[in-house]
DNA sequence: GTATATGCAAAGTCTTTGCATCGTT
DNA sequence: AACGATGCAAAGACTTTGCATATAC
């Protein structure tokens, strides 16, 4: 996903370009995999234009979303974090101790997802999978 | 999980035995595979306990979740719902439609966590999968 | 020029906390 | 009697909304 496609969704579908929209999706891209809630990504935008309003963050986010370029997680408690759309399935590992939060794909969730609508009827749209537990780097450190 | 057993974990772990925590403790008894919200909780007791509080609500949730005896999931946006710890993994079923939270047990999640630690050294305590999707009512309601 | 987006501030939703009083042990 | 739990109200964290102004088209 591109800078320009975000652009191009944002025209086509009828939507105006602003410097705030254009900065958020900036922010999100530079992120990369890493996750961010909306006051970091207001924080981050505010240094470019400092008129930049929280507000601003939670609409721009809620249309990207609407579009489908963004996607919005809640992971136990605080604020809810948000990525780029990815075009691939994943799921979210987060360390208890350090926090982090990594991304992991996982094929075997399609197959959940069809099992589902075989076996129960449940046409899966979404699945979101959260995993806690001790990350690697953590868990060398607590045994040493 | 008995009502006992409740009242046994709470005068184990050194808690006192108020009526507020076991009239929320029944109600989560009763309320069985339902999901529930704290303030829904908080209307079920008041009906026994007239001056029973919401903050005592939040107060006896944390309580029960530190015993392990009661568990909270965020579903999408709202507020959280609570439900009493079951020995058996599951996931949540959540239809967009008609808005109904139903349990699924999943072995194959044991495995994606076995997966998790050999590959890649992630040690998972707990994996909570939310499925969004349409049940099977709601998809036959909507084909019909 | 016009409709849409922004900034600001205020309100809304859900949850937590401080403190005096009450009740279990 | 002592300490923990409750009720109440106030505050806190996060997000949404109303409205006048600004701006992309």
């Amino acid at each position: 996903m591109t800078q320009k496609d975000g652009r191009d969704a944002l025209r086509e579908s009828g939507h105006r370009m602003t410097p705030q929209r254009v900065l958020v999706w900036d922010v999100l891209r530079r992120a990369g995999e890493r996750h961010m809630s909306a006051e970091e990504i207001f924080h981050e935008v505010q240094k470019t234009l400092p008129t930049f309003n929280v507000a601003s963050v939670y609409r721009t986010l809620s249309l990207l979303s609407e579009l489908g370029l963004a996607k919005e997680t809640r992971l136990a408690d605080g604020p809810a974090v948000w990525e780029l759309a990815h075009d691939h399935r994943h799921h979210h590992l987060v360390c208890r101790a350090c926090g982090s939060i990594t991304h992991h794909e996982e094929p075997g969730l399609a197959r959940v997802a069809l099992h589902l609508l075989e076996q129960h009827g449940f046409a899966a749209e979404e699945l979101d999978l959260v995993v806690t537990g001790l990350c690697h780097q953590c868990r060398v450190r607590a045994s040493a």
